[in-house]
This record gives C-alpha cells, structure tokens and sequence, in this order.
DNA sequence: CTGTTAGCGCTTTCAC
DNA sequence: GTGAAAGCGCTAACAG
C-alpha cells in the first residue's frame, strides 16, 4: 500500500535511451519501432525487472481487463461450478474475476453491482437472485458495459444470456417414472421468481401432460430453492394419506432437504419412495443409493458465459447490439433411486 | 469500455464554485471544510449523480481496495466456504474480492499470484495447492502487500496465516472406533505437501498412538486429495484378506471416492464396513447412512482470514510485523457410519 | 478553511 | 520511426 518498489516506465525510457512513448509502443506491440529499438528495450525491460503498472493503464485505456461476477451463494454447487468455468476462461484470457456473493438479500445485488460498476469492470456475468428487482434493472441500465446473464432472464435490460432447456431432461424423466407405473408423483420447485424455477415447474407440466399425468396441485410445491423448504414439503407430502410414490427435488439443495426429510422419517429410497432430483451433486451422485438427476452441464455453463462476453469485449464496433441467448440441454441420468410402483388400480 | 458518460470531479468543482480539493475534502470526510460549503458540494454531486472514479483514485493513493484470493478449485466445498466466509466479510469492508483459481496446476498459482500483483491488490487470501513452489515463494516476495495463508504452511515468507489445528476431532474420532472395537484401521490421507495432508496425518499418529492402536502401513495411505485416489485406494484396502473394519477418509474429495468404492463392490455402512470423514458436506451429512465426520468451521476459516488481513492493512504503522497464526478447532461428530466391530480375539 | 499546483504511470495525438 | 507533451481523474502538499 504504500511503498513504491518498482520501477517506472520513464526509468526504462531513460535506461534505453529512448522516449516513454516508444517504450509504450514495445509494451503494446505497435509497429513502427526499428527492430533493434525493439530489441533493446525489450532487453532493459528484461533485467530491469519492470511491470507495467496496470492502474495507470487503465486510467488512460478506460479497460481493466476485469469482470464483475454476482451470484448468491459459493456454497451451492450449481453457482461454484459456473464461477468455476467463468474463472477459468477468463484466466486464460488475462481477465480477472471480481467475485461478488449476494447472500439471500437480493438488495445486496444492486450494492455490490453499483460497487462493481463504479470498480469500472469491462462487463458483468450475473446469476442475479431477483429477477424483477427494478433498483437492480436502474443500475443495469446506467452500465454501459456487456453483461452476460446465467440463466436468468430480465426484461428492461439488454443482456446476453446462457439458459437451459430443462425439457428434454425432464420429459425423460416424467416418462421414466410414469412407465415405472407412478401416477402421484410430487414435485418441489424453486423460487417462481427466478428462471429455473419457473421453467423447470413449465417443463414438469408439460412432461405430466405427455405421460396424460395430472399434476395434483396438493403435490406440487414451488417456493423456494432452500433445502428446509424441500425438508418441510417432504414431511408434509409424506404425512398425507394418500403419499406420492415418487419425489422429483426442483434443486439440489432442495434435494438435500428431501433427502433428510426421507431419512428421518425412515422412508427408504427407492423401496418405499422413489426420488429425482435437478442438478448433479456428489450427494446425489454418490450417496445411498445413487439418485437419478436431470443434470445440466454447469461448468460449461460458466465457460459459455464468460466466452459470450469477451466476444462482446471484442467486438467492433463496440455498443449496442442484438442480445443472444445460448441454450443449453438437459439430460436425464438414470441411477438407482426409483423403483417401479405397483397400482392396485386399473 | 469506449464511453465516458460520467461527469467528473472538476466538472463539480465547476458547478459548486468551488476547487477540486474541496471537493475531493468533501469526499474523503476530510476535516477542514465549512458545513455550508460541504452541503453544498454534497447537493451538487447528488444531482448531478457524480460518481468518484475508483481507478484514478488508486492510480494516486496505491490502494485499490482490492484483494486476491487464489484456491485451486471451487468445486472443491472446502474452498467455496472458505472463499464465500472471505467475501462476504470483504464486502462488508467495501473490499473486493478477485477470484482466481489455479486448477491442478501448481505453476497456475505462480502465474495467477504475479497476474494479481500487477494488478495491485492490497493483499492477498491464499490456499496455495503446493507449499514448497519456490517459483512462488520467490514471487510472494516481491510482493510488498500482506499475505494470509488458509491452512497452509511456507517456509522464506512473512504471512499470517488461519490454521486447523485437527487433533482435538482426530483424538475424538480414533478413540470412538477404538471403543468401538476396531483395531485395523484403514487411513487414506491426501497429499503431504499441503498442511491439512501433513497435519492430518500427524493427528492420526498421535490419536492412534493414544489408543495403542498400530498404523498398519498397508493400510495407510497418504498422496492425493483426489477422488480417485479414494477410489483406488478404498478398492485396494477391502480386497485384501484381512480387510480393515474402518476407513478414515482424509479428506472430503477423498471420502467421495471412499463411497463409491464400497457402493460398488457392495459393501455397506456400517454393516460391513465403518467409515469417517474429515470435513463436513451435504453428501456427508445426509447420505445414507450420514457419515460421521472430523468437522471444522469452514466459512469461518474464511471470515477470519479477511478478518485478519483487513487489520493488517489498517495497521498502523504499515510495513513489517511478526506473522500470527489463528488456530481453529476441530471437533468430532458422531453420525451413523460407524459400528462395533467384534473382535474374533482376545 | 480553501485554492493552486504538481504529479500517480501510462497512452496517444501530433510534430519532426 | 521516434519524441514531446498533453492529459486520464484524482489526491496531497503547500500557500494563502
């Protein structure tokens, strides 16, 4: 913070025997430097240890070669591997990520992307927590940078986006439990307010209507993505008379609650319930038994996000655009946690 | 990155009639500024929704209110807690984070550190994935910035550091199999060039020693925190003769590939087999069974890590200090992966 | 209390 | 091809 060890760009000019302005044309790689000038200040560079001091580069460039990357919570699998995937790409592009986590509180979105903002990040990648936070939208107008928003979609901003398709994984797994003879099948889902939420909760009925299954609205639950939400709904579902054969988890924290929730009340998978979940974790990859998941590719989906904006960093010319969205699919992955029901109807 | 939409500090002065240094008073919460005057610079860059420009900022005081956190890979939990604990106490400091995983490349690390460096952060949070990279160690020197370390121990650096001190869990955890009955332990520990792999090991010497218990070396192994390794490692420990009747996993990767090892040659817990795990995830805690687990705080680890460096860099004076080490405990918790092993013996 | 001035380290016209 | 000079937007002496 406070001391100053290295050596400065004039310093080198004087070294060299040259201008400041010639050195910053070797630094950039422009032509019109006589090769030999070239070679020699490259040479000074060399053992003069010197680092070319991004801040003032910056100041002048208006380009920090950085990127803002706002998502809720590190400690869910889905939004480490995207920062995971992001991270990488933009490494090896010589771009850095400032990471910002928003908690539950979706007013920590607007905070910490106003800081970013002000931080001058080149672009933003976003797994926003609200959708419809209107201060956040305000905010994301007055950026006049590239965002890059990971499944999620907001309307009153001009973003690119990389979504999933969550109905081929989930058409496959509905048709798979309804050939395993499940008609009452519950479902807990997220948070309606976010995409994954509500896209998955449209795949799911659009899966009951293809197996000619009725989406009982006392089975199907869609508040919210925490695990105490998928615990509470299991014990309710599971309390009823009439219990479903089969849970799908809308989440795989959700997951994690049903799974506890299935566990405390002895209920054993898949001999007296069968479960599927969303996303892939080690839990549900690994626990006992196996659990079969509509998983996605998610640290691909961090990658795309982070090769959709540097294509928008390099793009000429610069401003606005028409936004694109990446889609990417689901597939279902048949493990061990469902078992076939045996009606006593028909 | 090519605009310049907003206004800047002499356009203020301009407005307010004022200069720049009053201005720039006014922003900093300097002393000496008439309270007229300071309302009326403060009025003035309301409405005009001036925003101070952090870059030109540091290019003058050498503080970017930045700091760099470097882990080998956020999927790994241990690092996402570590990195959420850290960024949200960051955040609160009006601190930000930038993010940079190394992969499994130690020579990423090197890279990454010296990127971060140029780029003037203030400090640095690490959980380097090799402690005796020299490349690194030669670089970490020539940062003149703070340094804490995340459980991890370097020789010819001055860094704080957060450590675990694991013995108090490990004495726990041997003491309960040995009660148990176990006496052929099998332990599968990570890799000895990191602190946790050293330490770890170290905890389950003494702890065995204390319970007169032998460390069979067939039937410990100590090299990888990788999956695989478990995987391997648990496959070869069970196909011999006298298979041990419990298995420490060093580690939470490790304990994944524990799992499914004993999943896919049909073993089961604790029927067949008792097993324990150092640190706590979803799939450990609400597997089936749960598995018992030598547990540490997490995102605490990371708390205190930023804890630490922001006092470091309000410390008054600056520059050099004798290194602290805040240890954290680790403690053991009982689950329902173990049980009594009867001894044909005795 | 307030203004003037000199940079932070770099890029970038514009001459030569 | 190369150099001189003018800033990027801000802070910090130093005068007043």
């Amino acid at each position: 913070m406070t001391d100053r060890p290295s050596i400065t760009m004039k310093e080198i000019a004087q070294r060299a025997n040259v201008s400041v302005a010639t050195i910053s044309r070797v630094l950039n790689n422009r032509e019109y430097v006589r090769d030999d000038v070239r070679r020699r200040v490259l040479e000074v560079i060399d053992e003069a240890g010197y680092e070319p001091d991004h801040m003032a580069r910056s100041l002048r460039t208006r380009a920090t070669h950085t990127v803002g990357f706002i998502v809720r919570d590190l400690l869910d699998l889905v939004f480490a591997a995207m920062a995971q995937g992001a991270d990488s790409v933009l490494g090896e592009h010589g771009y850095t990520m400032l990471l910002a986590t928003s908690g539950l509180d979706a007013e920590l979105d607007t905070r910490r992307f106003a800081h970013l903002r002000q931080r001058h990040v080149d672009g933003f990648i976003l797994a926003v927590s609200d959708e419809r936070n209107e201060q956040l939208v305000a905010e994301m107008g007055r950026a006049s940078v590239p965002i890059v928003l990971v499944d999620r979609e907001m309307t009153g901003v001009t973003a690119d986006a990389v979504i999933t398709d969550y109905r081929p994984g989930t058409d496959e797994a509905v048709r798979y439990l309804a050939e395993l003879g499940h008609r009452r099948i519950g479902y807990i889902g997220g948070d309606q307010r976010l995409r994954p939420g509500r896209e998955r909760w449209l795949a799911i009925e659009r899966a009951f209507a293809a197996q000619g299954l009725t989406l009982d609205a006392s089975l199907a639950k869609r508040e919210s993505f925490a695990t105490e939400f998928g615990y509470e709904q299991t014990r309710a579902l599971i309390d009823t008379p009439d219990r479903p054969s089969a849970i799908i988890a809308g989440g795989n924290q959700i997951a994690v609650g049903v799974l506890q929730a299935l566990h405390d009340s002895g209920l054993r998978i898949p001999d007296d319930i069968s479960v599927i979940s969303y996303d892939d974790t080690d839990l549900l990859r690994v626990g006992t038994p196996p659990v079969s998941v509509i998983s996605r590719p998610l640290i691909d989906t961090g990658r795309l996000a982070a090769e959709q904006l540097l294509a928008r960093l390099n793009q000429e010319p610069p401003g606005r655009f028409e936004p694109v969205s990446i889609v990417l699919p689901t597939k279902f992955e048949v493990r061990e946690s469902c078992r076939a029901h045996e009606e006593l109807s028909s």
